[in-house]
DNA sequence: TCAAAAGTGTTCCTTCTACACCCATGT
DNA sequence: ACATGGGTGTAGAAGGAACACTTTTGA
């Protein structure tokens, strides 16, 4: 509940406004999550807007500075306050998507990545807001091109794949998914092609349209995902 | 400016925080949504949530206030925040639904009820909520139940569908409609039935859960509403 | 007997799903 | 020549869309 423990009590009556930031990206372990480690246990990374500043803008900038990059996509989750009778505490969550080759953060600022499925946080906001965005990812990459965010600028139809797969948390069909992507006209091929083994090289693919809020996908496959947890909205 | 909350000694000045509050119910013109007609233009309701109370307690409450009467069903849709420059204002926005039985407002308080498509707001942020919310609760009408919180405690599968068509806003064919709903485990006859004119009576149903998250409905036949306005997230 | 809403089935078409083999390459 | 991942088609099932007439009642 309380989002910045290590400072000030109660020094407003008038709330205490923070945000947190729920950065994702796919690493070597499949989905992962950054956290921040630290004595009084794992937390996720907040800051508090600074004056004038829009909550947007905050969610962009903290990103930045803890990872050296803007993120390829923030999305505002939603907004928490504190349980009856504490001082009243606002935080509103985002999402935020890397890339791949998003850097390492700073060793110094005790940030780590790692698989969503091994992560613990301590605080309860911290944990709603983990369930949450987690949630809402998965129902997102049934019906929308979100996928495009957690992948570099060209990328095979196998990377693709795999990212859905492992959002989702279930395999998918080679050739199903293959036929659905070409039906859509998100993507379109580089030209290009990769050569990384010892095997038929694959085609690189990139996203056709900037537009997020365009190209949906169809639904029903990713259907198995949303049994996961906590909160309500939207999502699907 | 660039603070970190984990070392943030700095005070700000402090958030003004408001709740937005934008109500629907079906009346007699279709989909009508509530606002405050006041001298210096049309607002949607708001208020300061009290010291120590949560916000969708508070959300809850100003409801009652104004209408006499909770809401079936109150829902978080997005944070705003004030544009960059003024002091800070955090809005909260929120949904109410309504059933078609719920009071009419006292008239000192000013809300009127008007339908969705003749309601011009002044401020940028109440335009913002309303055309969010709006395109919002068409989404969700897609694919959940979420319905039946603008239906009274039974109704006919008649008056079933033209919520659904009046807040898509375009007409859907009774007999698919009836077999969607016959085949969704989601609604159950009363056994009573209506007589209301001089014609055959219908049968009079209720809705089989209070639980909103369940009973997803199929989503391609409401389609058409999606490209309605603003914002981003979620909702198809 | 007429007007007015309730109720009911079928056909077509699109989309989803399940499934197995050949291809191009590096070692 | 073999191991590795890239790439391809089809048949059956399920679900969505379009469409018109009979039933029950009150006046």
């Amino acid at each position: 509940m309380a989002v910045d423990a290590t400072t000030d009590q109660v020094r407003w009556a008038p709330p205490r406004l923070a945000i947190i930031v729920l950065p994702f990206r796919l690493g070597a372990s499949g989905l992962e999550a950054a956290y921040l480690r630290e004595p009084g246990g794992d937390r996720l990374m907040s800051a508090v807007p600074g004056p004038g500043e829009p909550l947007d803008d905050a969610a962009q900038r903290i990103s930045h500075e803890k990872f050296g990059r803007s993120p390829q996509y923030v999305e505002q989750l939603y907004t928490f306050d504190s349980r009856p009778g504490a001082a009243r505490e606002v935080v509103v969550s985002y999402l935020a998507l890397f890339r791949q080759d998003a850097l390492e953060p700073s060793a110094g600022d005790g940030m780590r990545w790692s698989d969503v499925t091994s992560i613990s946080l301590n605080e309860a906001v911290h944990r709603d807001v983990f369930d949450y965005g987690l949630m809402r990812l998965k129902a997102k990459f049934g019906y929308t091109n979100i996928a495009f965010h957690l992948l570099p600028e060209s990328f095979t139809l196998s990377d693709l794949q795999l990212a859905y797969e492992e959002v989702l948390g279930h395999p998918v069909d080679k050739r199903n998914f293959r036929r659905r992507m070409a039906s859509s006209t998100i993507l379109e091929r580089t030209g290009e092609m990769r050569r990384d083994g010892s095997h038929r090289p694959a085609a690189l693919y990139r996203f056709a349209t900037r537009d997020d809020q365009a190209a949906y996908l169809t639904p029903s496959w990713a259907a198995a995902s949303l049994s996961s947890s906590s909160q309500d909205d939207d999502e699907p």
